[in-house]
DNA sequence: AGATACTATAGTACAAGTGCTATATATTGA
DNA sequence: TCAATATATAGCACTTGTACTATAGTATCT
C-alpha cells in the first residue's frame, strides 16, 4: 500500500517524531496532488504500521486533554521503505470517467459534449494555475530554508512538474477536440503527431 | 459509478442484447485503456443496475448449460445515461504512486533512483507502443465497417489519443528527469517551459 | 464578558468500489 | 487428451471515502 509507505517517507525525512494530525498537514501541503489522505486513513494506517513494527509510537499523556501519539519510523521502517522506494512499481491501470463519457459521447448533441468538455477544460486550467503557485512558493521558501538538499527540492519541485506537464497536456487534448467538435472535423489524428514528443535523445 | 454508466453506454449502442460476457469482451476491446473491468464485478454490477431497473434481463434457459442472461437497456437507464453523460464530474484527484517514489526519492542513491525511473519509462513506451497499434488497427477496421458514424468513431479515437498524448507527457517528463539527475543539475525548471502548451487559441 | 469559531488531537462505524480467487459446466479446437 | 472459450456466480479482503464523536485551547467578533 503506497500510503503506508508515504508516512513511512514522512517520519524518515522528519527530524521529530509525528503526531497523526502532524502528517495530515505534510499530506496535505506537500503531497496531495499526487496521493491525497484524508485523516481517518492516516490513523488507520499509523495503527497498522505500528502492528508491524515500523513506527513506534510514544503516547504523551496530557491531563484534561486527549493523549497524544507521537511516531517515529524504526530501523524495520527504514529497511522496509528502502525496498519500497527502490522496487519499481507494478503497471498501474489509468481510471478516467471523463473518457467514459467522452467514448459513449454519441449520445449527446454537440452542445451538451462541448460543455461537458468546456467545464473540465476550465478545471484543468484552476488547477494548472493553482500548480504554478504552488510551484512558485515552493521555490521562494527553499531559496530562504539555507541548508536545504538541492537533491531533495529538485525531486519534490519534480513532482509538481509532473503535475504540470500532464494537466497541460490533458489541457491541450481538450482544446484540440473541442475545436475539432466545433468545426465538425471528424477526420482522425495523424500518429506522428500524437507521439515522440519533445525528444532529447535519451540512451 | 462510472463502471455502470460504462455498462449502460454498451448497451445503449448495441443493437443486440448483452451478456455479461459480452459486456466483458466490450470493455477489453475498447475502453481498458481507460477503465479496466473485471468480470466479477461486471456481473455484480449488472445485478444492481436489475434491482434499479436500469435494465432489463432475459433468462435464456438452455438444457444442460448453465443459464444464459441476456440484458436490454431500458427507458430509465437510458434516461439516466444521458443525465450522466452530459452531467460534469466532480473534480478527481490523481493518485500516481511513482511520485511518492520520487518525492522521498532522497532516500536513494542515483542508481537506484534511476533504475526506478527507466523502468518506468520503459513501462511506458511499451505501452505508447500498443496504444498506436491500437490506434491503426481501429482505423483500419473502422475503414472497412461501412457505415459507421464518423462522430462516434471520431469520440472514440479520441480516447486514444488521450492515453497516447498523456503517456508521451509523462515520458517527456521521465526522459528529462532522468538527464538531470545524471547530470546532477538540481536547477528547477522554468515554469514557462511547463505550461503553455500546443496553444491553438481556443475562446 | 460572552458567544462563536477555528485549531489541535484521536478515534469509530459504515459503505462503496475494486481485485483476486475459486466454483460450475458444456462446447469447440488442437 | 488437453486447452481454450462460453457463461455465471460467490466470498473475502483491501483501500478509500464520508460522516460522526470527543475534548481543550486559542482567537475573533459583538
Amino acid at each position: 500500500m503506497s500510503l503506508k509507505h508515504a508516512i513511512l517517507g514522512f517520519l524518515s525525512f522528519s527530524p521529530a517524531p509525528m503526531s497523526g494530525y502532524d502528517l495530515k498537514k505534510a499530506f496535505d501541503h506537500s503531497v496531495r496532488h499526487f496521493w491525497p489522505a484524508n485523516q481517518s486513513q492516516i490513523y488507520r494506517t499509523l495503527a497498522a504500521l505500528t502492528d508491524e513494527g515500523l513506527v513506534a509510537v510514544d503516547v504523551v499523556e496530557r491531563e484534561e486533554r486527549l493523549d497524544m501519539k507521537l511516531y517515529q519510523i524504526t530501523d524495520n521502517g527504514r529497511t522496509e521503505l528502502h525496498r519500497w522506494l527502490s522496487t519499481p512499481l507494478p503497471p498501474q491501470d489509468c481510471r478516467e470517467p471523463l473518457l467514459i463519457q467522452v467514448f459513449f459521447g454519441h449520445n449527446l448533441t454537440d452542445t451538451e459534449l462541448l460543455a461537458v468538455l468546456q467545464h473540465e477544460a476550465q478545471a484543468i486550467e484552476e488547477r494548472l494555475a493553482l500548480y504554478a503557485q504552488i510551484y512558485t512558493a515552493s521555490l521562494e521558501m527553499f531559496n530562504q530554508e539555507h541548508g536545504f538538499d538541492p537533491r531533495t527540492l529538485f525531486l519534490r519541485l519534480l513532482t509538481l512538474e509532473f503535475g504540470m506537464i500532464s494537466n497541460q497536456a490533458g489541457l491541450d487534448w481538450l482544446r484540440a477536440g473541442i475545436t475539432r467538435l466545433q468545426a465538425g472535423d471528424y477526420t482522425p489524428a495523424e500518429l506522428h503527431t500524437l507521439l515522440g514528443g519533445n525528444q532529447e535523445d535519451n540512451e
